[in-house]
RNA sequence: UGGGCGGUCGACUAAUGGUAGGUCAAGUGCCUUUGGAGCACUUUGUCCAGGUUCGAAUCCUGGCCGCCCAGCCA
């Protein structure tokens, strides 16, 4: 199937021309040259401690896509200063997801590379006067902290000299002391209103093994001591992130000026939120060590490869992402937004093919016994130049079992005792009776009779009915693994828990439905993971790497919408 | 309740003192050999109260509501 899929392929990223305020900002500072002739530059900077999520792939947009769009450059930059929940294979990940996603980066960069320079400004920054080492334990920096409402009080050791804190520091970095026992700390404003202000800590003792820089170390800076003057070295113009770093910029100015470096600027948007989905680090992660899901990339996941898996495509994602817009307010996107963009990414360039997932059999009467007719069937009507195709048509076939109704409510067109049908490709049918289990009463078997005079294509096949429905040939079908999807959980805020459980407790029990006995026309038969088809009336399709010669698996990316679902949901409710 | 940031159709987002527009969703109709896709049309909105102004979503004042901050996480 669908090796003509243009999967995947990198393009280039398609900002959408609505304006927004980071565009704005950039048009503004390259008018009044606020960084002279130099270039745009920003920079993703994840932290590799997880997988992406579709969150970060906003980031990643706006990272990306801000600056192609004024000729500048991004760089991918880990955000690895805590060796204690960093690992390779994270940054492996978050590669190949930024890739996927369609954007390849300037410059590859650690805050790990930049250990030595943020050390010497350190060493700087106490010769200043502007730092010293404090002995308070944790709890009793947090003491002296103050509160949001008091402010806090200074260190006892606030006040050692440049000589000793210059010894000390340099002893931490040796490794004399051991983790926890002393810290380095900015000394700014204890009893600023803004916490950050409050004397940050700079440095921590840690003897931790990193996954780059080895044992060189055993004292590690903190994010807010290494991201500005990370930034800066890279000469980053625009430095975005998300809202909750807001109260940090004064402290990212103020380590910039103080250092007296290049004053890359820090600008905060809103992060992603959608319906039906939680985007946490944390909380994805619990899901997966807690067995509520496969994996990072199960197919429910809102994870980068948990989506790939599911068969979004890169492009579906970036238009969804430039469609949203950016913003400063704290929204919840609707869900069916996202899907709006697969489907209309997938049906431009989805291969069709027909799936009868619950199969009810279906005999032609008056249809020659041992006959097998070739049909033509159209590849993709969006797309003249993905062709045709032979679908083999015989006397007994599947078809959906939702497609027939031995009484049929109002508004059903599908087929049912007396109605006629035209199925796809092929010819019109009527049904004539159906044989039923004598046990259950359950329809087992429908008997048609076919008009040969309606082939498809036909001069005369133009008679009009009500619906045109899909089947397999029985003799002809690929049997296959079907699973189909919901939203994992079953609220539209998964957040939103009663008192006394977590958010585990909104997962949607149906998330996930397994078809064992799908039946496939043959043509389906040799398809690879990760190629996407459309199943005709059911949704868009993509073969689960989990597939093994002679059964295939698949997974639905997005049902197709459903008009008659809507009729039965009104005439419910 | 200290500080910061916000509040425009059901959702997201434009309008930068001068016609409140777009996308999704919803609805209606057309079309259709996918109840798909497409096309057309439609409904619904400036948090509240004052003020400035010829004119306010936009500026001012005062409320109300929401989010973020007290890691040696990022």
């Amino acid at each position: 199937m669908a090796t003509n899929t243009k999967t995947d392929a990198v393009a280039p990223a398609v900002p959408g021309t609505a304006s927004n305020f980071l565009r704005d900002k950039i048009v503004e500072d390259l008018k009044t040259k606020k960084y002279g002739d130099a270039v745009i530059q920003t920079r993703f900077p994840p932290e590799p401690n997880g997988y992406l999520h579709i969150g970060h792939a906003k980031a990643i947009c706006l990272d990306f896509g801000l600056a192609d769009e004024f000729a500048g450059r991004t760089n991918l930059r880990f955000d690895d200063t805590n060796p204690e929940k960093e690992e390779q294979e994270y940054v492996d990940s978050i590669m190949a997801d930024v890739r996927w996603l369609g954007f390849e980066w300037d410059g590859l960069y650690y805050a790990s590379d930049y250990f030595d320079q943020l050390y010497e400004w350190a060493i700087k920054l106490i010769k200043d006067g502007k730092a010293y080492v404090d002995d308070l334990t944790a709890d009793e920096i947090r003491e002296y902290r103050g509160t949001l409402t008091e402010s806090g009080r200074e260190s006892p050791y606030r006040n050692r000299t440049v000589e000793e804190n210059l010894d000390l520091f340099t002893r931490m970095a040796k490794g004399e002391f051991p983790d926890g026992s002393r810290v380095l700390r900015a000394k700014i404003d204890m009893a600023s209103p803004n916490m950050n202000m409050r004397d940050p800590v700079m440095y921590r003792i840690l003897h931790a093994s990193h996954h780059r820089t080895g044992d060189k170390w055993c004292i590690y800076p903190m994010y807010d001591y290494a991201h500005g003057q990370s930034d800066s070295i890279e000469r980053v113009t625009h430095s975005m992130c998300t809202l909750e770093f807001t109260d940090h910029q004064p402290l990212y100015r103020w380590y910039i000026e103080q250092l007296g470096i290049f004053p890359s600027q820090q600008i905060e948007f809103d992060r992603l939120n959608l319906t039906y989905t939680l985007l946490s680090k944390r909380r994805l992660l619990q899901l997966v060590n807690e067995g509520h899901v496969r994996g990072w990339d199960d197919p429910r996941m809102p994870t980068i490869c948990g989506i790939r898996r599911r068969g979004y495509t890169p492009e579906a994602i970036r238009n969804f992402v430039w469609a949203v817009g950016v913003s400063r307010t704290n929204g919840i996107v609707d869900l069916a937004m996202l899907e709006h963009f697969v489907r209309e990414d997938l049906n431009k360039r989805a291969p069709r093919a027909m799936a009868v997932l619950r199969p009810l059999k279906v005999v032609i009467d008056n249809y020659p016994e041992g006959q097998v007719e070739e049909l033509d069937a159209i590849n993709n009507p969006e797309d003249p130049s993905a062709g045709t195709r032979k679908v083999p048509f015989s006397r007994e076939l599947y078809i959906e079992q939702d497609d027939f109704r031995e009484v049929p409510p109002p508004k059903y067109f599908r087929l049912s005792p007396g109605r006629e049908v035209r199925l796809r490709y092929a010819y019109i049918v009527k049904c004539t009776n159906v044989v039923k289990d004598e046990k259950t009463g359950e329809v087992v078997e429908v008997h048609i009779t076919y008009d040969p005079e309606t082939r498809s294509g036909s001069a005369s096949a133009n008679r009009k009915v009500k619906s045109t429905i899909h089947w397999v040939s029985a003799a002809h079908a690929v049997n296959a693994e079907v699973r189909l999807y919901d939203t994992l959980f079953s609220k539209e805020d998964p957040s939103q828990v009663e008192a006394g459980k977590d958010f585990t407790s909104n997962l949607n029990p149906n998330s996930l439905e397994m078809v064992s006995d799908a039946k496939l026309e043959p043509s389906l038969a040799s398809a690879v993971p990760g190629s996407r088809c459309q199943f005709e009336r059911l949704g868009y399709f993509c073969v689960d790497p989990d597939s093994v010669a002679g059964k295939s698996v698949f997974n639905r990316t997005v049902a197709l919408k459903d008009t008659w679902a809507k009729i039965v949901s009104k005439a419910g409710s």
